[in-house]
DNA sequence: CGCCATTGTCATTCAGTCGTAACAAAACAC
DNA sequence: GTGTTTTGTTACGACTGAATGACAATGGCG
């Protein structure tokens, strides 16, 4: 966080708001960028993407709900953590919105330093990736920028869906994700799959991870969900 | 909440709205200590620092923000919580309130049952179960972003309705549930279940804590109920 | 084009969990 | 003490959700 400063986009058409967090975020040392509605959020992103949304729900035109969905069809942003801004009594629609894939929320009206309580929070959650893109844990590691699993200095021979379900759980390791969320993060908001499917793309990510004994990190929850997790 | 008192502070010019403040506070089993100006909250906090602050906007001499802002710069009351009480209208200034890390706002006039879940709810956030909703009670941890329960380090494997009872205990604890309330709250409202069935799940619940002997934790009362409670 | 890898869906099998009843044990009242 | 009420405990059938394997569709690639 301190070596790397770490670029926030914030999505909010109220000046005032949107002032005040990036005050807050430089402050912090992060960096803050700015957009009032998605469009000009797209161009932003555009230039450069960030490491951390905050995404109001209510926006002129396109909703942050809409934002989000597209923002996570996107391979480009699929993996940018999104903390969603609420009035009071939007809560209600907190499904939605984790259907979404959202990563937290806040309501507003909300203190700085909750906010930046959560935004720590999403990162550390989020962590893991250093600057190459390397994530190590539980004995394996995926190297992003190569594209490629390994469990010490073997390699893994992995399909693209079951990377991404890796890759993704190994950065968001030790919490639930229903297969709605998984949907959302893994394959990107908005497409049409079955949720049982996610069930199998489970079992093939165990499958390869059988002969290493490492299918014990990936973890079903029943009821809940699946979760990746380093402790039995 | 139940076993130690917490402390309020009020400040508060109109004493009307402080008596009555104070009145419902103390009727919900806290301590309300009060004070009129900036100046004499200082001196109460000076004895005693309280485990929240409810802070009037518009003080004479002062302002309600300007306390605010002084109170986190102190190391004493940095952790604190503050809820602002705001009149109608000064809303638009919330973003000032906001930067000064305040952590939360009622707008007058409000009812006292709105204040008291307001305070319950940052109370629960800076307190206890915060960010995550990790609570850990009695030598148990309950974290519901994995959806597991720990005993130290040890993970515990239990079953859905086991986990949810617990996780309903440990954020109720030292309080006696019926069988019909327990019901209400762990299965949710509107099935009909026999309500011995709960005996059935706290037994279960017991069984899964054995191990840990952590099943001291779950208590009968006869002819009540079940409570969960550190004290044997 | 044919081959192979990969994908999503479905049907079936499997395993865990649930609620209930039945009986044993304990606590209480007298 | 006895009798009664309340709770503990166990066993069991029904049910639900997850694991699994098979299959057809897709798409890249030589």
């Amino acid at each position: 966080m301190a070596l790397v400063q770490k670029h926030i986009l914030i999505v909010e058409d109220e000046s005032s708001i949107r002032d005040m967090v990036a005050f807050a975020l430089r402050k912090a040392g992060m960096e803050a960028m700015h957009a009032a509605d998605a469009r000009a959020a797209q161009s932003v992103i555009g230039e450069r993407v960030p490491d951390l949304i905050l995404l109001d729900w209510m926006l002129p035109g396109m909703s942050g709900i809409d934002l989000a969905r597209r923002l996570r069809k996107d391979d480009l942003t699929r993996e940018v953590p999104i903390i969603m801004l609420t009035a009071r009594g939007e809560e209600t629609d907190r499904v939605s919105g984790l259907d979404a894939g959202v990563d937290d929320y806040v309501v507003k009206p909300f203190s700085t330093r909750e906010l930046l309580a959560r935004i720590r929070a999403v990162m550390r959650r989020t962590h893991g990736e250093d600057a190459d893109g390397v994530v190590e844990l539980g004995g394996l590691r995926v190297d992003s920028a190569a594209h490629r699993v390994f469990c010490g200095e073997q390699p893994v021979h992995i399909g693209p869906t079951e990377y991404r379900l890796l890759h993704f759980f190994m950065t968001h390791a030790e919490r639930v994700y229903t297969r709605s969320q998984l949907l959302d993060h893994v394959w990107g908001g908005g497409v049409y799959v079955e949720e049982r499917t996610v069930d199998v793309h489970i079992r093939r990510l165990r499958k390869t991870l059988e002969p290493l004994s490492k299918d014990a990190l990936v973890q079903t929850v029943r009821g809940a969900g699946y979760r990746f997790s380093t402790s039995v």
